[in-house]
DNA sequence: ATAAAGGCTAAACTTAACTTCAGGTCAACA
DNA sequence: TGTTGACCTGAAGTTAAGTTTAGCCTTTAT
């Protein structure tokens, strides 16, 4: 099954406009075209495409997203490094988590004092 | 106790440039300067960006910070409307929170696989 | 008294990640 | 056959959140 620029969007929820500009910046190196230019997305591709959110949602950089996909392309030899990429992330996600756990607690901690009667000094 | 923009910088970690264009953009409101200019934060003043950096660095664009702010200046009488900011970005954090552990689930699965001896599949 | 370290400003520059625009092509259907 | 809706491109514009630069002033230590 093959599927159309906005149908990807739809099935997405992202824009048509940055589909294109991840195709535009070399982050669906697999993306075919009809002959007259117009894409198709195969199922791969919307894994792949997938992944890209989910990598870009939690903060990797496309640049970054992009060397990872370089390494899948060049084959099995770059494991390693793949797998290296990925554990650092996953790092960087808990260092994320843990960060939003701390802000939590300091609004949390806030919230109680609105809550307490009276309190509602500047900050 | 009052510090130096320098002093500010290293005890939160912060560029001293952007403590300078936290002040331009106008959230230290309550900032003072010696005679000549200097700026020199109070406990209060650190206390405030320790907040503010808590809301930055959980998503929270500078200008809503800024709003909460005013709201804060307004006196007491905003309360409900402080308060009612805060919930909207705890649930914001919470989401996120929720989308990290998912990304963080979907990495897992791709580590496993690596781990897996001869699974190196595109993607 | 003077030099070094630290402070100040306004304005320009940077970066990532898009989005918008203008102008053109393609495909389907009435 | 023509018009409508979906697609294309390259180039320019946008936005947030800073950072850098240039030129100048102040404070402190020697």
């Amino acid at each position: 099954m093959e599927y159309s620029i906005k149908q990807v969007a739809e099935k997405l929820n992202l824009p048509i406009s940055t589909l294109r500009y991840y195709d535009r910046e070399g982050l669906m190196p697999l993306l075919k075209r009809t002959e007259s230019g117009i894409r198709k997305y195969s199922e791969t591709d919307i894994s792949w495409l997938e992944l890209v959110c989910c990598l870009r949602n939690t903060g990797m950089p496309l640049e970054e997203i992009k060397a990872f996909m370089e390494l899948c392309l060049t084959g099995s030899s770059t494991g390693e490094q793949r797998k290296e990429l990925l554990e650092q992330h996953k790092a960087f996600i808990l260092s994320q988590m843990n960060m939003l756990s701390r802000s939590l607690e300091m609004i949390n901690y806030k919230l109680a004092n609105y809550n307490e009667i009276g309190i509602f000094h500047i900050i």
